[in-house]
DNA sequence: CTGACGATTCACT
DNA sequence: GTGAATCGTCAGC
């Protein structure tokens, strides 16, 4: 298949926005690995910008002690954790970058999606607008730092930590499917980033990433 | 109330 | 490779 091609989102069929049911399954760890491919897209005061997921990590409720809500820890941070599926948990880490996160699961099941990098989309004046990069005098080329990273692309996509809360299945924010999807062995599963204090946890083999795409963060493999 | 620290990023050696 | 930025959250007193 044409590579080009099947990153061009006028190529495929219309993007068609994800239902609840998408986010309301048991396994996170199977909604991570379904995100990859999808399209994530914000709309705020009619300036939309959008991006291909191309990395995840889950997290895996009270019992993964990588998870803010481990050992069941509920407070009014976690809280929207243990709404429902298809909510957007976003939080605020070393005073600084905003993380978005997917909830999924039922009420009460507090599990969630790092969203850890995208291939940008729609919007990309908008989104080198808001993190400054892509100024006169840079080198020309593509930018992937602008998308690489659970930061960089929360701040791409205008994403902030008043964005906790709000439904997946509205207006602002939302993930939609335009029917391309990595092919199986385009997927690397690895452990998650930045979770060193999670003892055997740390280990677990949660992220989950498209093969070879310039977007996605931490080390490269080795080949 | 206090203090330690983080699901990161960037500049710098 | 190392360290700083910068502040809400959380556990403990």
């Amino acid at each position: 298949m044409d590579e080009r091609a099947a990153r061009e989102p006028a190529a495929g069929p219309e993007p068609v926005k994800l239902i609840a049911a998408f986010y309301d399954r048991p396994g996170v760890v199977t909604v991570a690995r379904d995100l990859l491919g999808k399209i994530l897209v914000t709309e705020f005061d009619g300036q939309r910008t959008s991006g291909r997921i191309v990395e995840t990590e889950a997290y895996n409720g009270v019992g993964d002690r990588a998870s803010h809500a481990w050992s069941g820890r509920r407070t009014r941070r976690t809280e929207v954790m243990y709404g429902f599926g298809g909510t957007a948990y976003v939080y605020l880490i070393y005073g600084i970058h905003h993380l978005f996160n997917v909830v999924t699961n039922k009420k009460d099941v507090p599990h969630a999606v790092l969203v850890r990098a995208l291939e940008p989309l729609e919007g990309i004046p908008v989104m080198l607008q808001r993190t400054g990069k892509g100024r006169a005098g840079e080198k020309p080329g593509p930018d992937y730092s602008l998308t690489r990273g659970p930061g960089n692309l929360s701040r791409a996509l205008g994403l902030l930590t008043l964005h906790t809360g709000v439904s997946l299945l509205g207006d602002q924010i939302w993930i939609a499917d335009d029917g391309w999807r990595p092919r199986r062995s385009e997927m690397v599963a690895t452990p998650r980033i930045g979770v060193d204090y999670a003892g055997p946890d740390a280990a677990l083999p949660y992220r989950f990433f498209i093969k070879g795409n310039p977007y996605v963060s931490g080390p490269k493999l080795k080949t």
